[in-house]
RNA sequence: GUGGAUGUAGCUUAGCUGGUUAAAGCGCCAGUUUGUGGCACUGGAGACCGUGGGUUCGAAUCCCACCUUCCACCCCA
C-alpha cells in the first residue's frame, strides 16, 4: 500500500528535534514574561474578511497565498497567514482596550501560506510574535526592537543585522508616493515589467525590486526620510535615539517597505546571512491605523513576528549548543520474571517522585539491557535478580565511571521495596 | 506562479556506456557473554531503486508525466 506523506511545505517535528523547539520556546516565553507580555492564543482559522481587511486586499499574502475555503455552513474561512490580525480581532472582541494601557500580548502559533516551498519557506510555519497596543511613544518602538534584540542575544544567535526605516504616516506616504511616481516615470524605460505595473499601484515596491536595472534606478530615487512630516521625522529620530541609548546597533535601510498594508512609521527587520534567499528572521513595526481600520477607536500599536523555523536554521548553521535533554537517572535491569515485576514496581514509585527511571519493556537479555541502558545514557544501573530479591542487597553502577556501590534495598511493611540506600551511610541516594 | 537541479534501506552514499538474488558504512535487532553497557568480532532484519506510464527479450540505469526536496525569481517570518 502506498504511504501517505506529509503535505508539501509541511514538516513533522520529531522527538529528536522537539527538544530544540522547546528550548527556544522556553526562552521566548521567558523573555516575553520579563518584558511584560502575556500569552494570547487565537484560533488557527478565522473569517476570511479579517485578513482581507487587516493585511490588505492588494497584498500578495491575501491575493495569492491564503489557505481559504468554504466550510459546511457556507462561511469563507482562512487559515491564519500571520498573527497580528487575530490578535487585533480578539483585542476588540473582548474589550481589552478597557485594560490599563499598554496592552501587551505574545503568541507562538502555526501560520499558513500557500507558497512554493524552499528552505526557510514553508506552507505551515511557526511564528513567535508580540503585539503592543496603546503607546504612540517612540520608546515603545525602541523597547520592542530591544526586546527582539535581547531575545536573539539570549538565544546565542550571532551576526544578525538590524535594519530600520520609517515609512511615515499615510499623509507623508502619499506625498512620497507622488514623488516616487514622478521619478520612476522619468526612468520608466529602464524598469522591469512588474515594476512598470507597480508604478500606478504601489511605487514603493519598486524600491526593493531585486532586478539589477531597477535597483540601479532605485538608487537615485527620492528618499522616504526626506518626505516625512515633522511629527514622523521626530518620531523616527527618537526611536533611533532610544536604540542608541541602550547600545543597539542598527542600519537605516530605506528599502524596507514591508509587504503588509498595515504598517506605519517605524518598520524593521533582523536579517541573517545564514538563511539563503530568505534573509529575514524577524520583522515588524508600527501599525497605528489598524485598530481603527478594524472597527476600534484610533489606537497606536506595534509588533513583530519571528519565524521559528528560520531561527532554528540559523542556530543550526551557527552550531549553537542546545541543552542536553534530561537523561534517565536509574535503569533497573532485571533477570527473571519475579525481578522484572519488582523492577516495574520500583520504577513506578520513582516516577511518582518525578525521577526519570526505566526498566526493561521489551524482554531483553541482561547483556542487551545493559547495552540499552548505555544507549539511553542512563546515569546509574541496578541489576535485579533472585539474589537481590532474597538478600535485599544489590549493586548500583555508575555508568560514566564504571564505579560500583553496594546498596541496601529496603522493604516496607508489606515486603515491597521502598528505598535504596548505600551500605556505608544510611542515606537514601536515589529516592 | 516562473526558471534550474534533485530523488537508491531509518541516515550517508556506491551502483547508472541497460543484463541474473541492488552494495557498503552508520543506526536497529540478536549472539559471542542465562549476572553487568561503552571496545571488538559474528549473524540478522530492513529498499516495490520517489510514483505512474512508455521503450526493450530485459530498466535503479533510457524516454515522458506527476510528486518531493533543494536553488534562484517572486514574496515574507
Amino acid at each position: 500500500m502506498e504511504l501517505i506523506k506529509a503535505q508539501r511545505g509541511t514538516q513533522d517535528i520529531l522527538p529528536s528535534q522537539s527538544d530544540r523547539w522547546q528550548a527556544v520556546e522556553d526562552v521566548m516565553r521567558g523573555e516575553a514574561e520579563v518584558n511584560g507580555f502575556g500569552e494570547i492564543r487565537t484560533p488557527v482559522f478565522e473569517d476570511t474578511h479579517l485578513f482581507q481587511r487587516s493585511v490588505g486586499e492588494t497584498t500578495d499574502v491575501v491575493q495569492k497565498e491564503m489557505y481559504t475555503f468554504e466550510d459546511k455552513g457556507g462561511r469563507s474561512i482562512t487559515l491564519k497567514p500571520e498573527g497580528t490580525a487575530g490578535t487585533v480581532r480578539a483585542y476588540l472582541e473582548h474589550g481589552l482596550y478597557n485594560e490599563p494601557m499598554p496592552v501587551k500580548m505574545y503568541y507562538i502559533t502555526p501560520c499558513y501560506r500557500y507558497e512554493k516551498a524552499q528552505a526557510g519557506r514553508l506552507r505551515e510555519f511557526h511564528q513567535f510574535g508580540v503585539e503592543m497596543f496603546g503607546s504612540a511613544l517612540p520608546i515603545a518602538d525602541a523597547g520592542l526592537i530591544a526586546f527582539a534584540h535581547g531575545l536573539f542575544e539570549r538565544l546565542c544567535v550571532k551576526n544578525l543585522k538590524l535594519k530600520i526605516n520609517s515609512i511615515g504616516c499615510p499623509d507623508c506616504r502619499a506625498k512620497y508616493a507622488d514623488a516616487l511616481k514622478a521619478y520612476f516615470t522619468e526612468h520608466k524605460d529602464k524598469l522591469c515589467e512588474t515594476c512598470v505595473s507597480r508604478l500606478e499601484r504601489n511605487p514603493m515596491r519598486i524600491l526593493d525590486c531585486k532586478n539589477p536595472e531597477c535597483a540601479e534606478v532605485a538608487q537615485g530615487a527620492p528618499h522616504i526620510l526626506d518626505y516625512l512630516c515633522p511629527d514622523c521625522k521626530d518620531h523616527f529620530e527618537q526611536v533611533k535615539a532610544g536604540l542608541d541609548s541602550v547600545g543597539i546597533k542598527y542600519e537605516i535601510d530605506p528599502t524596507i517597505v514591508r509587504g503588509l498594508d498595515y504598517y506605519t512609521r517605524t518598520v524593521f527587520e533582523f536579517v541573517s546571512g545564514d538563511l539563503g534567499a530568505q534573509s529575514t528572521v524577524c520583522g515588524g513595526g508600527r501599525y497605528d491605523g489598524l485598530v481603527e481600520e478594524m472597527g476600534g477607536k484610533p489606537t497606536p500599536a506595534l509588533g513583530f513576528a519571528l519565524g521559528i523555523e528560520r531561527l532554528l536554521m540559523i542556530m543550526e548553521a551557527q552550531k549553537v549548543e542546545f541543552p542536553e535533554p534530561e537523561a534517565c537517572e536509574l535503569y533497573i535491569a532485571s533477570v527473571g520474571d519475579a525481578a522484572q515485576k519488582e523492577a516495574f514496581r520500583i520504577v513506578h514509585s520513582m516516577r511518582e517522585c518525578s525521577i526519570k527511571a526505566a526498566c526493561d519493556e521489551v524482554g531483553r537479555s541482561l547483556n542487551a539491557q545493559m547495552k540499552y541502558a548505555g544507549k539511553i545514557n542512563a546515569q546509574f544501573t541496578l541489576v535485579l535478580g533472585d539474589d537481590e530479591l532474597e538478600s535485599g542487597r544489590g549493586v548500583i553502577k555508575n555508568m560514566k565511571t564504571g564505579e560500583k556501590t553496594k546498596v541496601n534495598l529496603k522493604t516496607d511493611l508489606e515486603g515491597q521495596f521502598a528505598s535504596i540506600s548505600t551500605e556505608a551511610e544510611d542515606n537514601d541516594i536515589m529516592f
